[in-house]
DNA sequence: TATAAATACGAACGTTCGTTCTATTTAATG
DNA sequence: CATTAAATAGAACGAACGTTCGTATTTATA
């Protein structure tokens, strides 16, 4: 026998838990919360990071931390986004701050493996580990992942188009190709680096990125360093 | 005060718990097991692999499953080893079977792109989503891992300098930096691929990997594809 | 200073984790 | 067929998991 849905309940709006209204003190808490969670995270994987281990490095309760978010799903998405900030402001918006065209390219792929070099995140890549680590799940952290990986990449090939549009590339280029190699190169620069301990690894990324850039950059390109 | 060593016991080897030798019946279980195993962790990751769930789509008890391994890491290193084998034999040797030089090599990437097509590994590629689960931890399970990826990439630089001696490459190149751009497009391919649901990731891999090789082929390598 | 809301805590829930026993079933060997 | 060892099952362990609840503490506002 179908189960009769309920029907006329006003709104049983579908959060399981909504925390409250969050102030100044409420909000420092949850960034310091976040941070920490980040680089957890970005060590031990999303599914890796636990409530109690995060808490007990806080030093304060499960609960009181648990409270600022409905449930661990919702941790790794605000975990999720936090990490977004972050590699925004050490990688994305400083690059952006390079003139259009190449140089605001270079500096995308530049600043990224930098990020790396100075543990912008404690474990290496943030979303690297989280690409992979999510790429076959379902459900609503892959689905940000993924769409913040499609950001990204779509980032650098913009600023690909930016630097045809000023000149500076090859205007018969593929953008997305060319923005998918560099992608490419960057990530298993983090990647020789990470697991296999290469120390040479970003140097040799970065030379390949600097020797594909140059084979397609115009006589009014700028130098590249 | 130092706590005395023990010393006359006879040979109280290291192994917490030693599964008695196997014989054929319990090496085919052990190998249905590993081959669930294989499956799972290339979905759930090696962390999320659980022996409770293991066990359950094998339809035999945990404690059963368990005696074939003395713990849950030996679980994870055999996992890794018995995917280690499937990578072979689904990618390695096949390529291995063509001729020296550049149809050798340009078979190691094809065939790894198609393993991810033909889905060899549940999950996609399997060692790549370990090696970013892995690649900032510590303990055997990443120790092999590493090992494995090092392994893997230096068959790649190996052809590449086959290629060389056969006269197929140029010969002024430096391997190993041809064989981590090969690996990268290939990575970044099974990443768009499986991440970001781009159906024309592998196709635009190729391609890429194609042209790389093309730019860098001698008069006298034989037709790529 | 009283009041209400936001914030945090402590204790406990049921579940699942890896792991360890002991007992039973299965297969190989004499 | 009896014996023995290997193979599996069953029950239980303490610890940690995500989560809930009632209560205390803090902070802002009246």
């Amino acid at each position: 026998m179908p189960r009769a849905q309920s029907s006329l309940r006003p709104r049983p709006v579908k959060n399981k838990k909504r925390p409250p209204q969050r102030q100044a003190r409420g909000l420092r808490t949850r960034e310091a919360i976040l941070a920490r969670a980040v680089d957890i995270a970005s060590v031990e994987g999303l599914e890796g990071l636990t409530v109690g281990s995060l808490a007990e490095q806080l030093g304060m309760s499960k609960s009181g931390l648990f409270a600022h978010f409905g449930s661990k799903e919702d941790l790794q998405l605000a975990t999720v986004e936090a990490a977004r900030l972050r590699f925004i402001d050490k990688v994305t918006a400083p690059a952006i701050c390079a003139t259009k065209g190449m140089p605001r390219l270079w500096r995308l792929i530049d600043f990224w493996l930098s990020s790396g070099e100075k543990s912008v995140f404690k474990g290496g890549c943030f979303f690297s580990a989280a690409s992979f680590e999510f790429d076959s799940r379902r459900g609503p952290v892959r689905d940000r992942v993924s769409a913040i990986m499609r950001e990204w990449i779509e980032a650098i090939a913009r600023a690909v188009k930016l630097a045809q549009e000023v000149g500076h590339l090859d205007p018969k280029l593929e953008a997305t190709r060319l923005a998918f190699e560099l992608h490419a190169i960057a990530m298993s620069g983090h990647w020789a680096h990470q697991l296999l301990d290469d120390t040479k690894a970003y140097a040799r990324a970065r030379a390949i990125a600097l020797d594909k850039l140059r084979s397609v950059a115009t006589a009014g390109c700028p130098q590249l360093p």
